[in-house]
DNA sequence: ATAAGACTTGTCAATTTTTGACAAAGTTAA
DNA sequence: TTAACTTTGTCAAAAATTGACAAGTCTTAT
């Protein structure tokens, strides 16, 4: 999935032909505020991700690495990180993975 | 650097034989606060790195390298996101660059 | 033993950020 | 035009983060 969340959610309820205000029902949301989140100018929130998943008969912990993925994504451009950057940052989640193993068997 | 950002914060701070409350006080912070952060169980107001460079002469760009990228790790870790993911959030990042792109010309 | 200094932890109010909701406006198609 | 759909702006509610203070541990010097 080469597309932004939102724009995720947009191409599944289209395909599904609901409209902002069906969909929004389904999630227990404002159609303005889906709209805000298929156009990028709000976030999905998380704890509806579930229900994401069962309107659309997705499977959730594919859904969630779609959403994983694209927060961290949007960091990684927010902050303008290059891929030399992201490099370390993945050695720092390394390190962090470590730090958390050796925290445990003590 | 290849330790979170609150180690090496406690690593500059003892390389110049400072106490917590001398730092603390020199970021205008408490220095409970500046422990917390250092243990990794607060994060460094991003704000503060101006001053946090200055105090120890560092770089800012270097400097806000070393934040960026440990918030991100930080990111990756706590979302449980393996290498491959990580090569999608990449991806991703990059659309959204395009995206802006193709927006500012617009 | 205890006093002093350095550090840690818990708590809570204040600030900041995010979210939900509503109103109003713009867009598209009949 | 109307009617349905979508977008945008605003603001209060909720959630998350931060700052501040108190009380605690631990070590070292006297």
């Amino acid at each position: 999935m080469k597309t932004t969340f939102g724009e995720y959610i947009r191409l599944l309820r289209n395909q599904n032909e609901l409209t902002l205000t069906q969909l929004a029902a389904k999630l227990n949301l404002d159609s303005a505020n889906l709209s805000k989140i298929e156009n990028g100018k709000r976030d999905f929130d998380e704890k509806r991700l579930p229900k994401l998943a069962k309107i659309f008969k997705l499977n959730l912990t594919e859904l969630r690495n779609e959403y994983v993925t694209d927060q961290i994504g949007k960091h990684i451009y927010e902050t303008n990180c290059s891929k030399q950057l992201l490099r370390v940052a993945e050695e720092k989640a390394e390190y962090r993975r470590k730090l958390n193993k050796t925290l445990q068997t003590q």
